[in-house]
DNA sequence: TTGACTCCCATAATATCCCATGATATCCAT
DNA sequence: ATGGATATCATGGGATATTATGGGAGTCAA
């Protein structure tokens, strides 16, 4: 179980806590447990969230460009001034900052939608919008993922 | 037996577990095990399912996209948003997803349909029109078929 | 002392484990 | 081949474990 898969909505409690999916825990643990890295999504209002694998990612990203030199304090500024290390409870929950809950409009409820090599934190009523969307997009940009929609497309010819 | 081969009706028992055929579970099994991965077909009201190539495939062309690209994001979502990875237990039974029911429209059984690579799980009924639409289709079109191509493929795939 | 944040325990719902059964399929010695 | 033993499979159901969630009690800092 190497990445992070499906979706669930989990409650908000009176104390601001909130359940991090078992599954996604499982995925934070294989990778070497550190807790869960969440930061304001840049291109949604959502929360970007994944654990060691993915902060490491980011860091060498980062690294790469300190070939431009200059630009590098803003962006490194912009990625990690407002990234959270969090480590749940022994019940896998964790309080969300704030900011990250402003960033997200989140109230009662939130979404964890799996994505692979990260995961995203929505307010569901937005994620629902927002997946209606990309479920169109991703039909017109099907041809990128390669073999899936060739096996698709025999899979139909075939009696 | 190395890819998904005919089909099975199983039944939905009482918990909503339902088998996977034996004969599936030694490919899943071959292909070093981890579950079964399940998703909403996008272009019919079926589950689509398969084992790590499957979800292998997948994974490498999103990995292969920039990590912090709106385009990136809304594939991905498309992709594992509604992906599960289920295990199944020692009688080689699941419990689906309520929203994979729901996409299929399953009631007290569904059809397993092997189709090489992947394989399918529909309501038996809706999956029985389908196939005659198929087939009218493929009637239709078999000139379009290359049927010395295809054959070449599958004897390739076959072990 | 008040609020924010732990740690710990309780609970209901669900998922999983484990064993049993009947049906079919496979094997094997005659 | 035939009949009987054995294995495999789909399915049922009781027992147990896991999960999300609620809430009490303790800790710490302002």
């Amino acid at each position: 179980m190497k990445i992070f898969l499906s979706s669930a909505v989990n409650k908000i409690d009176a104390k601001g806590r909130i359940s991090i999916p078992a599954s996604f825990r499982n995925v934070l643990e294989f990778q070497g447990y550190s807790g869960v890295y969440l930061f304001p999504s840049f291109t949604s209002n959502a929360i970007d969230g994944g654990g060691l694998e993915l902060i490491n990612q980011i860091s060498e990203s980062v690294e790469r460009m300190q070939l431009f030199a200059e630009e590098t304090d803003a962006l490194s500024t912009a990625l990690f001034a407002d990234t959270y290390n969090l480590s749940y409870d022994q019940d896998g929950r964790i309080s969300l900052p704030e900011s990250l809950i402003e960033h997200a409009n989140l109230k009662d409820k939130a979404i964890f939608v799996g994505q692979g090599r990260k995961f995203q934190v929505w307010n569901p009523y937005h994620f629902k919008e927002f997946k209606e969307k990309v479920r169109a997009k991703a039909l017109e940009n099907r041809n990128l993922i390669g073999p899936v929609e060739n096996n698709r497309m025999k899979a139909e010819e075939i009696d």
